[in-house]
DNA sequence: ATAGCCTTGAAG
DNA sequence: CTTCAAGGCTAT
């Protein structure tokens, strides 16, 4: 009874500041203050700066001295940019509207499930990304959904449920209801490139050159089809996933010690594992890939998920553009020296990818041929759904080139995962082993 | 700039 | 009709 109660308190509490929540604001239950902070901050395209170390504490009487890290925190519990509305419109419901009251279902269940049976319930840890299952992927456990896919959670706590499946089903079904068919009196939220008003451009999440290109500004890109426009739009915000797998990162490694070799490898995998989910995440939103069911979005992300993360990781490098250095998605630079000390398997295939790196980069691909390029890896090539769009035809000759070297390197890289795997420097639980497993197993 | 309270308005 | 999460207002 003391952790049913403990259970209550700690949802009542603003996942940023810790203060009394007053409702869902922004895609989760925050207070009002951080839900005031939050919209200031986007409607009025804030930039803020930590004077310390970027990694201030945020609470309910520290929240107003660093706005830079409170808005961090609000990123990485999950608050949502596309919820504030460019338009200012006032009132009514948006597509979260489903979201939480699928969310407030969840917790209800989860208190009766509570009461009646006198014990806590484990959240799937992999789901953990920000330490707050239920805010940043609120539905994951409520989609009572008819079998194959039961919920997992209630009924193996301690097995770990399959993670992609659960990732996949996360959000449930709303992202179908607003692609194209969506009722445009509900307009101009940030994401939603086509309902947003021409003077919405200057909107928050995209920070200098970086704005999604959205079909108003084909104007400027003549000739670009719009769905390339359309792919780039899904493109997920470096920033935003940044700032939540170093949120989860900040939390899995606070009180550990310093990193010797086996510990930062398994800091690298815990960083991969929660760059799938974003990769997950943005799949799922993309257009014809949410029109599938999820058996075949699970059978593609099997297929292709190590050669999506390799290229996320190429193309940090082809921005980060230094042949002696790696940039991580947590920010940190790893100096390539240190990593070559590693020793043969791992060093050539990092030399290969810098490679790799280097000639897209004389390429000199853009976000909108990356995403392209990711389409294409996500989908089987013989789909051919971007067969007649004129731009990627122009350089789909020259991508996939790219792809047989990004498919290769990936193959090498799994390997070089399994053979880690089994000397037990993996942790285990997570996205990554399940796909390396699912994999192998279905490729006998 | 912050945060508590107020008004709005589509969805149910 | 009611609900409640958006944006607005305003004293601090």
């Amino acid at each position: 009874m003391m952790e049913f109660t403990a259970d209550v308190e700690l949802e009542e509490q603003c996942p940023v500041c810790g203060d009394k929540v007053s409702g869902y604001h922004y895609g989760l239950l925050t207070c009002e203050s951080c839900k005031g902070f939050f919209k200031r901050t986007v409607q009025n395209n804030k930039r803020y700066t930590c004077t310390q170390n970027q990694d201030c504490g945020i609470d309910k009487t520290q929240r107003k001295r660093c706005p830079f890290c409170r808005f961090q925190k609000c990123l990485s519990v999950g608050m949502r940019l596309e919820a504030v509305r460019a338009d200012r419109m006032r009132g009514g419901r948006n597509k979260f509207g489903p979201m939480y009251k699928r969310d407030r279902a969840l917790k209800q269940q989860k208190r009766a499930l509570i009461r009646a049976s006198g014990f806590k319930i484990e959240g799937n840890p992999t789901l953990l990304s920000t330490g707050q299952t239920e805010y940043s992927h609120p539905g994951s456990l409520s989609v009572l959904q008819p079998p194959p896919l039961s919920s997992p959670e209630y009924e193996c706590p301690p097995l770990c449920p399959p993670a992609l499946s659960v990732a996949l089903q996360s959000y449930g079904s709303f992202p179908a209801q607003y692609q194209y068919s969506a009722p445009r009196s509900i307009k101009a939220e940030y994401p939603d490139v086509y309902s947003s008003s021409p003077d919405s451009s200057l909107g928050y999440p995209y920070p200098d050159g970086c704005m999604p290109e959205s079909p108003h500004s084909s104007p400027m890109n003549p000739g670009l089809p719009p769905l390339v426009l359309e792919l780039v739009s899904y493109d997920p915000d470096e920033e935003q996933m940044r700032g939540k797998i170093c949120a989860y990162l900040h939390q899995e490694q606070s009180g550990r010690g310093k990193l010797d070799k086996p510990r930062a490898f398994s800091l690298l995998c815990v960083m991969a594992d929660q760059t799938l989910f974003s990769i997950v995440e943005w799949a799922r939103s993309c257009v014809f890939f949410k029109e599938l069911k999820v058996g075949d979005q699970m059978r593609l992300l099997h297929n292709c998920w190590s050669e999506l993360l390799l290229l996320d990781h190429i193309c940090r490098q082809v921005h980060h553009g230094r042949d002696n250095s790696l940039l991580l998605i947590t920010g940190q630079e790893v100096d390539l020296s240190a990593v070559c000390d590693a020793g043969p398997p791992l060093s050539s295939m990092v030399q290969r990818g810098q490679d790799l790196a280097r000639r897209l980069q004389l390429l000199q691909v853009d976000r909108r041929e990356i995403a392209c390029l990711k389409f294409l890896i996500l989908f089987n090539p013989n789909v051919k759904l971007l067969e007649n769009q004129p731009l990627v035809e122009s350089v789909q000759e020259q991508l996939i080139l790219r792809l047989a070297e990004v498919r290769s390197l990936s193959a090498q890289a799994e390997d070089y995962l399994c053979y880690t795997h089994l000397c037990g420097e993996v942790p285990c639980n997570n996205l990554l082993i399940e796909m390396l497993h699912a994999k192998r197993s279905t490729a006998v």
